[in-house]
DNA sequence: GGCGGCATACATACTAGTATGTATGCTGTC
DNA sequence: GACAGCATACATACTAGTATGTATGCCGCC
């Protein structure tokens, strides 16, 4: 039938965490969005904070996935990057990595932390690379630093979750990608 | 002595809300963080909700006050652009204001959720007459969509202590706010 | 056919969160 | 000097969060 306990114990921490973060998942709500039994939970995992990295550990390998798929198109740097930001995302549900950083329990504990950083890490090697590849290549006649470039894009996408649900409204979001895009597009050559 | 119970129960309240968010703040937190006495609490407030409404409406105004500031001065507009994401940060605490759009509970409520649309709203004004100003001067010579670009220097900012707090570290805000200032210069009238 | 691993149910317990209500005292004003 | 408004302390209470421990049952494997 159903995935065995401990997958949906995962998947429903992930889904808990992503809506509400560490402190806002609480094991009765992990039980009862996963439909298993409290045994269960204390038998495949010490406590919540083992069954948090594990699921944060799911989330950041899927993430680290979709990334990867995302960029291992054909294309320009500048078609890889636009289809990356205009990827299928639930925007006003936010990015399950990022939500994370939000919650101090997560961010002040090293080994909670890690799977966060990584993905963060992946995303800005993947854009790193794009860029470095769209430089060498001439289509950002601007020669724009590689390293920040990457860096303003990841922010833009972090970013306009916030902005999308501060309005309850995707709009702000796809907003900031246009944006961000039109500035790279129109990056040229320059003088400084 | 201090500033009376009220005003220490707002400024307790905002702080632990910026470290912490809705859920992660309680009650009795709020008291020791103010130093006042329960009673206090419910005779100045009608509860929690009452109270981080009030919180959150001092933010939002000290965060739009500081907004105004930082574009009341003179220059260009990229000049203006600039020193607004330069201006002093925390960057590692985050935003007191974009902090609380990763609260359910804030985001389903209309009235909690207000200050915080307001104040992108209110960033997002300056941001586009400062963007207008410049393309009207022949600052941009791209001349880029003016709302784009507004939401995609907003949602650097916002991104920005995402990547900055995964990292445990400033520099990846710093990279962030460095290459959408690089993108915009780079769309600047080719002066070779 | 027993044993180890996994699952479920149920009882118990301690703490924190979120209050309500009452008593008491201080202070400034009419 | 009485009274309103504000502050503090203390008692009480209910719920949710975070477990621990025990009993019981199913299933596949040696």
């Amino acid at each position: 039938m159903k995935p065995n306990a401990r997958e949906r114990l995962i998947e429903g921490t992930r889904q808990l965490l992503w809506e509400r973060g560490y402190v806002g998942t609480s094991p009765t709500a992990i039980l009862a969005r996963s439909g298993v039994g409290q045994g269960s939970m204390y038998h495949h995992f010490d406590g919540k904070p083992d069954l948090v990295l594990a699921a944060e550990q799911r989330s950041a390998e899927l993430m680290q996935q979709q990334i990867a798929e995302a960029f291992a198109v054909e294309g320009t740097a500048l078609e890889r990057i636009t289809r990356y930001l205009g990827r299928e995302r639930d925007v006003l549900r936010g990015c399950s990595v990022g939500r994370l950083t939000a919650d101090p329990e997560v961010m002040a504990d090293d080994t909670l932390r890690a799977p966060i950083r990584e993905t963060f890490e992946v995303l800005h090697e993947h854009l790193r690379r794009t860029v470095a590849e769209g430089v060498a290549a001439g289509e950002f006649a601007g020669e724009p630093d590689i390293d920040e470039t990457a860096s303003a894009i990841a922010a833009v996408i972090q970013g306009g979750y916030a902005l999308a649900r501060a309005a309850q409204a995707v709009e702000p979001f796809d907003r900031a990608v246009r944006g961000v895009l039109s500035l790279l597009r129109a990056s040229a050559p320059r003088s400084n």
